[in-house]
DNA sequence: GTGGTCTAGACCACC
DNA sequence: GTGGTCTAGACCACA
């Protein structure tokens, strides 16, 4: 899996690399309890600093992206990441909020907005059921 | 309008109070022409600094959702904002993508995902005919 | 001669009034020895502050432009205005670095940039010798 | 690279800085690519708060003359900046449109103008080659 | 160490 | 009265 870190982009880097674990793993690219790279040598592979991939691999982990063992590495969660629950889904309404706001001033139509979404979701297959 | 700011959340309280504006013009309670506080008045209303607001309102004129004139003071901008443009959905694509990669790993399925988007349009009166 | 002012310009309205008045005079719109309307007159036309309007016309007595009678009211310098001093032109060239700095940047060519000199100067007859 | 600062100029301080770094990348005295002080560094340099130093960055960033990295921190675009479009030439037009009128009523006549011009274009090796 | 954010208090130009 | 500018000092997120 390529990562593409852009040093110039509003994002922090930590949050960059995230969001790239996370839509490998939405992929199918990231196969629960395949293996990742340590830390030293992910941060090495991308050219970053060590602590901002820690700080990512923290945070994944934290979420139930992956699990940090001492010995086996980091590998990503072989029981598939917890489903949405409530905290969740009102985060998540939260932060569509202010984006649909944008888009209704901007004479994005509704139908318009859908049909990007549903285009994103193209990238994913989403057979849940595997995992 | 009520603006209701959250000193805690973890969005900066420019970017909270720059999202209820345009929200305020969404849904069609700040109309276009439409006068808005001073920085000042502003401010003290919703107990910041000035220069907190002063930053949000530069920010709101920088991208087209108002005016600042010199006689009227800050007024939503009287053509109503620009349409989307290539730039702005781009952005919005980019913002959206990590999103939905998160959903479909918590397993939102792509149905429940549009339907939120649709309950968050209920709020905006997108005929633009009568704004 | 009709005075357009920008109420959203970012040139105060006072320095807009007064180059639209100079220009008039450069033109050849304005003659020497014309009379001008009235402070409160031209605030009226214009829409605009007494004080304003007021403040410029200060300005372009200061400068050699008007004079102002407490009879005859306000007139073009029947003398013609002031010719280039070594202040006017250092303060001129002043000016013009920054914009010329920018336009390199720019990839503005110097040939470019004198064209577009030239043609502005198309609007202004130049012919100074009658006055 | 010196930066010069009047305190007493009424040209705002950040403008003055801004229009500095703009010469210096003109004249070739900053090369793309290469970096720039630290927004405390420039600001302990010459002597004003870092705010104001910062407010002329974000404005340098705004206009592709800089890019504000997250590792190298301030660096002189290096792809260059963005060529005069159809806008920026327009509000050139409409900066130079007054100065040149001041210039007729004055009696500098277009080949003094124009002479003064390109003796200011001497200062920035327009061959954008060698760059 | 960096830039980003927030607060506070001051002066000035403009209207 | 308004917004624009400048200064100053503080805290936090990022790398």
């Amino acid at each position: 899996m390529y990562i593409r870190i852009d040093l110039e982009g509003k994002d922090p880097i930590y949050t960059q690399f995230k969001n790239q674990i996370i839509a490998g793993i939405a992929r199918g690219d990231l196969k629960p309890g395949e293996s990742l790279p340590s830390v030293r040598a992910m941060a090495a592979d991308i050219g970053i600093n060590l602590h901002t991939v820690n700080k990512a691999y923290q945070q994944l982990k934290q979420e139930g992206f992956i699990l940090i063992h001492r010995q086996k590495g980091v590998v990503v969660n072989p029981d598939g990441v917890e489903p949405a629950d409530e905290d969740y889904l009102s985060n998540l309404k939260q932060t569509l909020h202010p984006l649909i706001a944008e888009a209704v001033c901007r004479s994005v139509s509704e139908e318009k907005f859908l049909s990007m979404c549903k285009e994103l979701f193209v990238e994913f297959p989403d057979g849940k059921d595997d995992r």
